[in-house]
DNA sequence: AATTCGTGGTA
DNA sequence: TTACCAAGAAT
């Protein structure tokens, strides 16, 4: 089959197949002259940067929900923004997310850039996402290349260069075949494939549009590719939180640096976390105890085993670290999940109001 | 160029 | 329980 062809059965094969996501605008719609969000477009392809569809959705709901538009958005208090991002991870996301959302605001007077180069010099705006904005708001030829189109590319072709060395190599199969006409519904197809048809574990590929086409299908090795680099293991590092809880109810609750992990998040003051054992610190002086349970929790690169050490703070209470917060300002759904993880565990341990 | 950066679902 | 994986970007 030759490159337009396939294009041509990839999008018969999405007019009829394309998933319903809340920012999208359907193949139909868009024939009929519907153009997408490009905001809605924008904040879904963020917020689905390595992350499953499944748990984009509440979040993109309330996100346009508080911040209807760009302008909105701009606007908004960093604790807000992060506060509602809690949970999702990736949180230097949420903080370019406000960057990009400024610059848009201030410096391109509301208006995102229309093309992939004026795209990607917004914060957190990669290759992946500019060529996805350009493509499916504005309906430019653009290569969309993510983990779908990858895996998609590797299988059709039967590359067996392990990623990431082949990235190369697969990006420049993918834009072969990238149609002039339609490439925004193209790209959505292509990506729709892989996370519907073309799975990493097996695929189904005998409901499969490409099927006939698809060279690691001829050869039994679909379900082996892509073939990737091993990873290394993952370390684990041991830490002490501490959750306080002054006598008006008030939590003794500290704003982590902008950079590095959780930056810019509400978290419990905590020792470092280290694969040695930590060293005390508490950040008030207090009775405190710990608690009979540990948080285990997996990041990207380390295992942690979060010991959790509590403690009722008297009324004057000066803390050498952190700051209070209101008992009804404090909404445990503004942290991350870590440090969720461990109010959950913590919560019992204090007197019920 | 190699590291860093979250989380929840799944096998 | 463990490891893998998902619409990657920044440094």
């Amino acid at each position: 089959m030759r490159d337009a062809e396939l294009s041509r059965v990839l999008l018969n094969w999405y007019e009829t197949h394309a998933r319903d996501l809340p920012w999208r605008v359907g193949p139909a719609a868009r024939a009929a002259g519907m153009v997408p969000d490009l905001y809605a477009v924008w904040l879904s392809e963020v917020m689905l940067q390595q992350t499953t569809v499944a748990a984009v959705r509440d979040y993109f709901h309330r996100f346009t929900a508080r911040w209807p538009d760009v302008a909105a958005l701009a606007s908004a208090e960093d604790g807000d923004v992060m506060g509602e991002w809690a949970g999702l991870g990736y949180y230097a996301r949420a903080r370019n997310l406000l960057k990009c959302a400024r610059a848009v605001a201030g410096d391109h007077g509301g208006r995102f850039p229309d093309t992939r180069e004026g795209l990607q010099a917004l914060p957190g705006i990669g290759p992946y996402t500019a060529a996805a904005i350009a493509a499916i708001a504005f309906d430019r030829a653009e290569t969309v290349v993510d983990g779908n189109v990858e895996r998609v590319m590797a299988r059709l072709f039967a590359v067996e260069t392990p990623l990431p060395t082949a990235k190369p190599e697969l990006t420049a199969l993918a834009a072969r075949l990238t149609p002039n006409e339609r490439p925004g519904c193209h790209a959505q197809a292509v990506m729709d494939l892989g996370a519907t048809i073309c799975t990493p574990k097996s695929p189904a590929c005998g409901i499969c549009p490409w099927m006939g086409a698809c060279a690691a299908r001829a050869q039994g090795i679909a379900a082996d590719l892509p073939r990737k680099l091993p990873k290394k293991p993952k370390p684990t590092r041991l830490g002490l939180a501490y959750i306080g809880r002054r006598a008006d109810g008030a939590w003794l609750l500290e704003r982590r640096p902008e950079r590095g992990l959780l930056g810019g998040m509400l978290g419990w003051p905590s020792t470092e976390w280290a694969e040695t054992e930590p060293v005390s610190a508490p950040p008030a002086a207090a009775d405190w105890r710990p608690l009979g349970a540990e948080v285990r929790h997996t990041f990207t690169h380390f295992h942690l085993r979060l010991g959790v050490m509590v403690a009722d703070l008297p009324g004057g209470c000066t803390p050498a670290r952190g700051a209070f917060v209101d008992r009804h300002a404090f909404r445990p759904s503004d942290l991350p999940t870590v440090m969720r993880k461990a109010f959950d565990l913590a919560r019992g341990a204090f007197a019920a109001d």
